[in-house]
DNA sequence: ACTCTAAATGCAACATTGTTGCAAAACAAA
DNA sequence: TTTGTTTTGCAACAATGTTGCATTTAGAGT
């Protein structure tokens, strides 16, 4: 599904900000950082963009994936609406390339996790993510 | 011990600032935000407290242990050296407080996380700390 | 107790990010 | 195309991160 169409699914005006993250994001391997995209979309204004994650994330078509030293990541979510969120995998913070990728876990780590009396949990890591490593 | 024995042990200067931010970590049954310890500190300069707080990092007294919406929380180290850290707990923001609790986990969840070939793993989650389940 | 040197502090300065208000521009419906 | 609503761009301000440098302090030696 394009942008323009999930756009339309959730009742969003098509802008071209809201049409550059979420293809970006789409495209992208991994998550992106605020900077990046700042740098990449440098012709809106960064409020704008701002807004723009605000309110993809609202929707549930981005998450912040991974938040360091200041620095924000984005991802687009796949599967999650505006009520439910499907996150259980981890972020991952590559030491080489210093992006960071969404990994699925195991299923003996998501019955670990399902046991506790917590919401929103979150698993980070540093490590070298895939792309990383195969290069 | 005291926060001077520690900071003797370690090597490290005991000033006023050092003293008092160990102080109040070591007493602390949740981490503490910046703006918190900065509030606390008010006679001392931020950027004198942003030092003591790598400083402390760095030699493995304290860590960060949450950070959300540029917001950082740090926790006193137990057990921890400047070579090995052992932060296999859960970091829990109360939703009710907004306070950060260190919690233990449990030894499925630890074993389950040792399988996986990545390191500084972090956990975090929301729910009610024991202080606010307990009140 | 006094002196000296290395380390720590306070302060200025600047960068980045978060956040809001408001007028102008863009979008979508009619 | 007209119109009402939403979004954008810009100004403005706050909070935090970060560095350089002169001054002060801590700890060691005398
Ligand atoms: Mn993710
Ligand atoms: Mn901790
Ligand atoms: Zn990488
Ligand atoms: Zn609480």
């Amino acid at each position: 599904m394009t942008s323009e169409e999930t756009l339309e699914q959730f009742n969003l005006r098509k802008t071209k900000i809201r049409i550059a993250v979420l293809d970006s994001l789409s495209q992208s391997a991994v998550a992106q950082s605020y900077s990046t995209m700042q740098n990449a979309l440098h012709e809106f204004d960064r409020t704008t963009l701002y807004r723009t994650l605000l309110t993809l994330t609202e929707y549930g078509l981005i998450h912040k994936a991974y938040e360091e030293n200041g620095e924000s990541f984005y991802a687009r979510c796949f599967g999650c609406t505006e009520q439910v969120h499907n996150h259980e995998h981890l972020h991952l913070k590559c030491s080489s390339c210093g992006g960071v990728e969404c990994i699925e876990i195991s299923d003996q780590l998501k019955s670990s996790l399902a046991q506790l009396p917590f919401q929103e949990i979150n698993i980070s890591a540093k490590g070298d993510c895939s792309a990383c490593v195969s290069a």
